[in-house]
DNA sequence: TAAAATTAGTAAAACGTTTTACCATTATCA
DNA sequence: TGATAATGGTAAAACGTTTTACTAATTTTA
């Protein structure tokens, strides 16, 4: 026999009290609504002997908030994506926050539809790292009053709260670190895109690289084509025709993954004749043979500083502005086998 | 200026028709209760040309729906629950539902506060990966009528829906793989644990060296342990001290994960001497040198199980009980090089 | 032709909160 | 002493739906 969970008007009447009083006690308002002791205690105390928990979603119909955040990433399946999740899981958690998570698939369409449906069921915040044609939907979802903070990119020209590292610098220092290694020939294989990220990434290599005197190869594959075929091919031409290329720095670690199929496959010793240099790092780069040198992201931090963005916005009046709030972390540098001169 | 979302009510005094008729037809019950057709293309053709979406949290406050399911995983950030995550995902949404998704880490506090949690949220159904001591926790959320589907493991004597593999027979044919293919001192490194999954993978172990007349040597780690320096240790001493191991068979990603992080770090050249067998396949055992040999878990099948199991409980009527659905499933042997003998 | 049935709707309660506006009493002040 | 303020609350509206119970007008039936 299915009990119903107690409301407000059981203790109402139980007590013999008016729900007002009880939803002031509750709600921490009884002093300054000048209840008197007692009858705090009392309320305080049966609540708590019956377990009364607020109904949420009767809270969330009378307050227009949820107390739901959501977390829209490029695919909740890739491990760079899947740590951050973790992450902000747990400190939205210990605020009171619970968090959708969902895929994009990097796609505008996917991203679009996900904005609107969580925009109708209300949920307070939106943590987005965002597919590349969704600026003025962030937009609108901005200017309708909603927290927003971007997270891994940003879009150019469009102030928004964001946490993001800094892609240039850190691709410099990849790429140096291989020069400094003695590599003179060093390709960059990335993402065919115009999102921030990638482009910041990609004028690091080039500038670190045009310092050093030496040329540049890049190859930029479609996010679409890197599990099939084409991809792949286009990778397996560039290590076999251009015969001189010495070591590969990759833009984000599926493209690694990719390669290092690629590479077996074409030929398994091929890959200690190659200096190898990724951004993103996870635990399988590290037991890799040879293991693979990374550009880490900080992980914790960027979730950290993206939750305690969103709880500002959260936290604000309505009517007051809040200042723009963009954080730039440093990405670490963690040099492995896979990089030391053949 | 953020003008509010219109209501059924905003309908009603613009068309001049009663609230009462404009639920009705917006949710295709026009017919059945004799609104005119008129009428109906009247509401339909302004509820369409306004936009109108009828507002979730009143729709569950009333309802007592919230159309949201959680799925509970050990860790989200596990490529192993991450793939499965994303293919509940992708089915929940085409069906209206949306996924939440929350890590446990396998502990008993943790997942009954995440239970206890999204009860009073009243999310529609629980799709659970169980910690081992949260059996009665799930049956009291049986009781009161909740939908539940487990996954991955189930509870030995109480009967629950699930979708889970043949653990022994896999475990068993892994086994015999590593026979067949000449190792004669397997060993088996697992969790320390009573869960079912792992008792039946020990047991299919077991079994095949047993009748293949051969020794066995199960280590058991504890879950906490892995990533300190007492779980490296005990993996340690095992592949060190009693040398006459040839091949070991770990019962899940992560155990593959941290001992080929040791074996590593003992000696690179040791993993060319050792049959290397594991449960759960992904990416990177596919690229790993040696590539790790699996046996594969059907994520796919699992995830469109789950939600099917899951869809039936939901559309359920009240009273009907509903018969017990258990399915399960056959995983697939993936040889690699890691599983050749030496 | 009167009663019964059908048609085409509508009013109002309910879900469980929060919050505004109000109301007796009693205490204080001038 | 009469007005004012403080004390300790409460009634009722509101959030946006769904759903039960009703009704007035028309049509059918006997």
């Amino acid at each position: 026999m299915k009990q119903k969970r107690p409301s407000i008007k059981d203790i109402a009447k139980a007590l013999n009290v008016s729900i007002t009083t009880i939803s002031f006690v509750l709600n921490g308002k009884g002093e300054e609504r000048k209840i008197s002791k007692e009858v705090i205690k009392k309320i305080e105390d049966y609540a708590e002997e019956i377990n009364y928990r607020p109904n949420q979603i009767a809270q969330s119909l009378r307050t227009g908030k949820s107390k739901i955040l959501v977390f829209m990433v490029e695919d909740i399946g890739n491990p760079f994506f899947a740590k951050i999740a973790r992450i902000i899981e747990e400190i939205a958690y210990q605020k009171g926050y619970k968090v959708l998570f969902c895929s994009t698939e990097n796609n505008d369409k996917r991203s679009r539809e996900l904005i609107t449906l969580f925009h109708e069921r209300q949920v307070d915040g939106f943590i987005v790292i965002p597919s590349p044609g969704i600026q003025k939907d962030i937009e609108n979802l901005i200017k309708s009053d909603v927290p927003v903070v971007l997270g891994d990119r940003y879009f150019k020209g469009s102030p928004m709260n964001h946490v993001v590292i800094d892609n240039y610098g850190a691709s410099k220092k990849g790429t140096q670190h291989l020069i400094d290694n003695g590599f003179k020939n060093i390709a960059f294989i990335s993402i065919d895109t115009k999102q921030m990220q990638m482009v910041d990434r990609a004028r690091g290599y080039r500038d670190a690289v045009d310092e050093a005197g030496l040329s540049n190869q890049v190859l930029e594959l479609s996010f679409d084509d890197i599990r099939k075929q084409k991809g792949k091919d286009s990778v397996k031409n560039l290590l076999t025709q251009k015969e001189n290329i010495d070591a590969v720095f990759f833009s984000t670690n599926y493209l690694t993954q990719t390669a290092l199929e690629i590479i077996k496959d074409i030929d398994p010793k091929l890959i200690y004749n190659l200096g190898i240099l990724t951004f993103d790092d996870n635990d399988f780069f590290k037991i890799n043979t040879p293991s693979i040198s990374a550009v880490a992201q900080p992980l914790q931090e960027m979730g950290e500083e993206l939750m305690r963005i969103m709880f500002k916005l959260l936290k604000k009046s309505k009517d007051k502005e809040t200042p723009l709030m963009q954080t730039v972390l440093e990405a670490t540098l963690t040099p492995r086998d896979s990089s030391r001169r053949k």
